[in-house]
DNA sequence: CAACCGACGGCAAGGGGTTGCCATCGTGTT
DNA sequence: AACACGATGGCAACCCCTTGCCGTCGGTTG
């Protein structure tokens, strides 16, 4: 069942196995005569060299995982695939894994991995600070959507982008938001808020912030509740299934959007563009994240631990139905 | 860098690599008191072992590679979701696999893969028979969404499914209807037109079937066109991306959903919920069909080639607004 | 024609675990 | 007290491939 292996063609060429191995490895050791012989009867017995053996010796397995904090989150789609393109041309192998929004299963999950995989891609990381620079020490990573001094990171230029948002609104006449927080240990969270409450002090508009709220389309009840309850005229939610999930509640209570409450999401997500009224909503190119954090992770062996790079993408605000002027 | 190996451990402990190994691996086999005291070590190193090593010799890499023929498509994370749920609870690693489309890519990657895992789920896979046929000697796999005798499958029943389409939208009057069929090697395609059809005519409604079309949203408009152009009341698209297209597409016509004309599609992912209208689909329990691939791949061993389970998936019809009477 | 040299193959030592087999030790048996 | 046997630990081979080093051989140079 198992495929032959380097002695089984290096018996059939009549050569040593480190003839065989260089004919693959190392083309310009063998002459071209006996590569030509080696690689043809490799051929005819199907040999594919084991990686095992080879990432026993060399230490490299060609494989990166990405964790990501909740794979039922539409928005990762884009990140993995961005990120198994990438991978794929270098000829890796991207390993997946999902930490269920769960800090234990994601510290677990990447300690069984790392004697097993040449890095991490941690998308949206729960862990706390210190957990991600030990693992640093063990392995390269690369965060996605999420910033550390002195570790790797991809993420979208939020800054600009909340300013972007409030700049939106503050054109349509709201002179307030709320904003309805993700988990307390999302890094994106904290600074969404961040962001957003600098960009409406600047402009003289007032930011509230409740929750948290875990980011699902399940919690958009209670996130619509409090925001009518604070009494705004804009809501800006964590992400878009939570921005779904109020806009479902709005509607259920007789409110409609945009005329009696805008509503703007992050990520843009596929359903973004198909709920009605469109959702307003600050996406980017995720892919492009997706295949700059794979990008940086296999280059990661060329910097030292002083010059991590922290790339920043642009946002695209796109506007949908979702926001409109203050009735 | 790279961890404490068992010699490490064996020196620390004062005792031989081969009781290391045995204190994880055949606990009783040394007494409890090495045991313990090889543990304590071993837990106080940090020692973890090394997966290729153990890979290299008995041959089980714990590892599972899922290749989906299109990761962009949203119906895929549930399948992936309740695989990689499954595979985690044996402590196995799911490998995520994109075949963009293309068979060549698709029996490239497996071929690379094989000597490095111990099975594969092929959701939807658009490879020819003989290739899977081929590829099952080498590995065990598991078909997701796609059946061929004697090889092992995991499917929604969608005879029964199409049955209850065809049924709901008799009852709603309608005449007549027409599938917008999905790629020609896609083998759902094929069965679900089948099923249609059987089902069309046992209740003496008229099935027509055109396409094919690549299933995206960005084919719906040709989808919409032809269906248009073929003067029904009522549309079955291949997925519920391409019934979203149609949907845009009617809409932008001029033509309402559900009067003038209902709309049907398969998979019931998360935006068919939150478009307008809701888009009735015909779902299932997808997370259980990843489970279950899983579950059957891990057991395979156990199996001879003559008894390769083909477990069937109860389908749900979701009803939403795309589909009414008859104007 | 001798001395060199580069090109090419082969030998053998790992790399980190696992496992069949043997040696040892302690205890129970008669 | 002699013997047998089960429990336990160690030795060493093996899994498959890579690579440093050495030997051989044909050809170049002076």
């Amino acid at each position: 069942m198992p495929g032959p292996t380097i002695y089984d063609v290096a018996t059939a060429a009549g050569v040593a196995t480190s003839t065989v191995s260089r004919a693959f490895s190392t083309p310009g050791r063998v002459s071209a005569a006996t590569r030509e012989k080696v690689l043809a009867v490799a051929a005819e017995l199907g040999y594919q060299p084991n990686p095992h053996a080879r990432a026993l010796l060399s230490g490299k397995h060609h494989t990166v995982a990405m964790v990501v904090s909740d794979i039922t989150n539409p928005h990762y789609f884009e990140l993995i695939r961005g990120a198994e393109m990438r991978a794929r041309v270098s000829e890796y192998t991207l390993l997946l894994v999902n930490a269920e929004e769960s800090p234990r299963v994601e510290w677990e999950q990447i300690q069984r991995l790392a004697p097993a995989v040449d890095g991490f891609l941690l998308a949206a990381s729960r862990l706390p600070d210190e957990n991600l620079r030990q693992i640093a020490v063990q392995r390269p990573i690369v965060l996605m959507s999420r910033e550390l001094p002195g570790l790797a990171s991809v993420v979208l230029d939020h800054v600009e982008g909340c300013r972007q948002i409030v700049a939106h609104l503050s054109s349509l006449g709201h002179r307030d938001l709320v904003y309805l927080a993700g988990p307390r240990n999302s890094w994106m969270a904290g600074t969404r808020w961040a962001a957003l409450k600098a960009a409406a002090d600047q402009v003289g508009l007032t930011a509230r912030r409740i929750g948290p709220f875990t980011p699902k389309v399940s919690q958009g009840g209670a996130a619509a509740d409090g925001a009518v309850n604070a009494g705004t005229t804009a809501v800006v939610a964590h992400n878009d299934l939570l921005a779904i999930g109020v806009m479902q509640r709005l509607a259920q209570r007789g409110l409609r959007v945009p005329e009696d409450i805008s509503v703007v999401g992050f990520d843009d997500i596929f359903a973004a563009d198909v709920c009605t009224p469109g959702l307003t909503t600050l996406g980017g190119a995720h892919a492009d994240l997706g295949r700059a954090a794979v990008e940086l992770l296999l280059t990661a062996g060329t910097r030292g631990p002083d010059d991590q790079p922290r790339v920043l993408l642009p946002t695209e605000l796109v506007l949908r139905g979702s926001t409109g002027p203050v009735a």
